[in-house]
DNA sequence: ACTTGCATGTAAGTGGTTACATGATTGG
DNA sequence: CCAATCATGTAACCACTTACATGCAAGT
């Protein structure tokens, strides 16, 4: 979805900032995987509060710049549930390394080998933090739910390129000659 | 990646038109699923030909409008695997049902049923799809690889979603009273 | 008569990202 | 002294989508 819903689905659990909401995104508890930069969550802020969506507060703090803690309002939560409850749009995956893996007959294995490393341990990596985040908090049930899936999916997603990433390597070019050059 | 890299890499496999890229990313044998319109694969191969990326010869046809028939030069190929060669995108993954999933709890048991159905049938389509295509075609070993990747992450999805479905309804919001409408 | 499929293309709009601007504080 | 973290925001740019414009032929 649009920015717009993800603060507005962020700030019904609670109140939040800009920088924060941005954080949650990118390194964050997004179980659903989504990002988000500063220049799209700052302006999509601004306009729910126009919109009276949300309300906001400047807190002070010592030592750190002061904060703008969005709050959403009665109007916010049921523009929300509206939002939720209209047709989804479709669910999208786009993955670069496959359109690479698709073409490794032309590619040098070394560079083969180095981006299904590089897959890999972005899967691993992605897998560990849905472990982590299971075993960490006493979240709510449907959220549980939520990360279970995305558990279940990494965790082939991770094993099926562990276990056939070799495969891919053995179909790129011969290295070209690593030997005669020195 | 983007729309051009997206054109040069079925040009690479063989001649094709604007419609028929836009055909193949849509309903398309495109394993590692992208979309494209043709508002964007059109200004695309235009400026590919600009660039010296692809030639294109008109080719009338009977009964059918004429149709624009576009090739790989050598300097496409290579500009395609330099690309290839570049640090990769991330992959990214975008799910407004887990979204709608993390707040089944506010929305009537009725929709969240029905969202759940329709996301079922959409990963086994795209599973069966992907079954097909392994059957069908004397596809080459890369694509193979691609292919049984892409089965293996929507096998699990399908099968976590068809076993764990009816956990996520019991979440939902008892439904608001139907017998007593009438 | 109307819709669907084939086929190409443009213009306007959208929904973002990247980079910049600012500034205080803490830690190496 | 420099980098990083916290914190907010804007402006320029980008890729892509949607809707429009055109037109012919075959099927219903």
């Amino acid at each position: 979805m649009n920015v717009r819903t993800l603060c507005l689905s962020i700030l019904y659990e609670g109140e939040s900032t800009g920088y924060e909401i941005r954080r949650l995104c990118v390194e964050g508890e997004c179980a659903y995987f989504i990002e988000a930069s500063y220049g799209s969550i700052y302006p999509a802020l601004a306009k729910l509060e126009d919109e009276g969506m949300v309300t906001s507060r400047v807190e002070p703090q010592n030592g750190k710049p002061a904060k703008k803690v969005y709050s959403i309002t009665a109007a916010g939560r049921q523009a929300f549930a509206a939002q939720l409850a209209e047709p989804l749009g479709e669910d999208l995956f786009r993955s670069p390394f496959l359109l690479f893996a698709r073409y490794v007959h032309i590619l040098p294995r070394e560079l083969v080998a180095q981006r299904a490393q590089e897959f890999l341990d972005r899967m691993t990596e992605k897998h560990r933090h849905l472990e982590e985040a299971m075993a960490e908090r006493g979240s709510n049930a449907s959220d549980t739910w939520v990360i279970n899936f995305g558990r279940a999916v990494m965790g082939v997603a991770q094993q099926h390129v562990q276990t056939h990433m070799h495969e891919l390597i053995d179909l790129a070019l011969a290295e070209p000659n690593k030997d005669a050059a020195e």
